[in-house]
DNA sequence: AGCGGGCGATGTGTCGACAATCAGTGTTGA
DNA sequence: TCAACACTGATTGTCGACACATCGCCCGCT
């Protein structure tokens, strides 16, 4: 349980220039913490965790400071800090949110994206549509490739405050949430005939059917997700 | 101008256990920021800025992490760190977020806002109304009093994840514009106004009306500040 | 036997110090 | 006179150490 690895941040090539411990910490924090490694709701030791990663505690306060400000993980003044806990509740609020920033983005995109991305991201839908998990239909790619088109359509909305919001803090609380019982948002072959019925209204330039589009295709994952939450409280609050 | 006031957090009583140095620290860098009295642009120097809240450059450097998170300054990794520049592009931005959040927000407030909390918040207007700046339509009272009653509509939205992306983020910043030459949507008493339109709607229940008056009324906003923008671009970028 | 209080150990908050880097300045050469 | 260079001073990034609070455990009391 105790398996300090040696990570000394160095890896190949020491000392670049454009990182500093902290940012690197931050990256790895996110990762473990995304992938499951520190699972939600557990209590993060700042020596052990300093000396996991081989680096003092300094630079792991500062990275622990900023993961707080993207609310992965939540600090107790005296107490400690503890990864912040995503479930069903949550999604369902953050999906609400990201309908209302995405459509606006989607809108956006219409209007200000260039032919060549519009045609790399159409040949990225095709990629997907090729994986034999898509194939399938079996569910949950998404956390990489799902987000991939959304995070590019964003992207291509121009507006860097709302990307800030969405990639800097939603989309990593997004990915935070443990899929637990039975998952969410399956059937990725109708997300992606929708991926490509949004792409098609942004190509066309219409951006009030394209933000409609997104809309329609985020709200259905999150009535999923209420739907799921309903089970969940019939089976956990027996009224 | 090196005039190290002796501010060392205690204040009144020490010691209160449900706030760190770096919490603190925080609060008083965002008011110093917002206030102007870090102006936009500015270097922040570490020991400078240390000595003259009376703490070490730990929390210091904490603090600052945070700020970074919350967009209020940019850093660089060994150049060190200034006070973000929020002009009126970036505020153009901003207002465009606004208008989806918080259109969102008040469809929702419309369907769980409780009767005393929209009794409470009528009566703030009514004060508002009585303010002799309004009273003679002088513009920007803003700041506090506009926000106070977007902040609370937000808060009656009942999601939690939306309330943190406005309260936590978007508002910080937009409150990071310092206003040069002419000031943005004045006329307070067609803004107040607005907001009893939104808040009538809210009454009544009727949340789709209650967004479209808010995203109006944020809209009207952001056009007028397009409007400066464009005055300001003819001036600045004479083609 | 159950519960409250005291005690030890771990952890958090904070500080001062050191090395590497960067900005500014003065100097030297063409 | 201008440009490139080296030097110096200050600043940033990082580390180890110390005081105090908190958590868990053991003991005594009811």
């Amino acid at each position: 349980m105790d398996r300090s690895v040696d990570n000394s941040v160095g890896g190949a090539s020491d000392a670049d220039p454009s990182e500093t411990l902290t940012t690197h910490l931050t990256d790895r924090l996110v990762e473990a913490i995304v992938s499951g490694d520190l699972s939600s709701g557990e209590k993060l030791s700042e020596p052990e965790l300093a000396n996991r990663f081989g680096t003092s505690r300094g630079p792991l306060r500062e990275a622990l400071q900023r993961l707080e400000g993207m609310r992965l993980v939540e600090r107790r003044p005296r107490q400690g800090a503890r990864v912040a806990v995503v479930g069903l509740r949550e999604l369902v609020d953050l999906y609400a949110v990201r309908e209302a920033l995405e459509g606006m983005a989607c809108q956006l995109a219409a209007e200000s994206m260039d032919a060549d991305e519009i045609h790399s991201l159409r040949q990225l839908l095709v990629d997907h549509e090729r994986r034999p998990d898509v194939q399938a239909d079996l569910g949950y790619f998404q956390a990489e490739a799902l987000t991939d088109f959304h995070f590019r359509v964003v992207h291509a909305s121009g507006n860097p405050e709302l990307v800030a919001m969405l990639a800097g803090q939603l989309y990593h609380r997004v990915r935070l949430y443990r899929y637990r019982s039975s998952q969410i948002s399956r059937r990725p072959q109708r997300a992606l005939k929708e991926h490509h019925q949004i792409l098609d209204a942004i190509e066309s330039r219409d951006g009030e059917l394209a933000e409609i589009l997104m809309r329609r295709h985020i709200r259905a994952a999150r009535l999923s997700i209420e739907q799921q939450l309903a089970v969940d409280i019939r089976r956990h609050d027996p009224a």
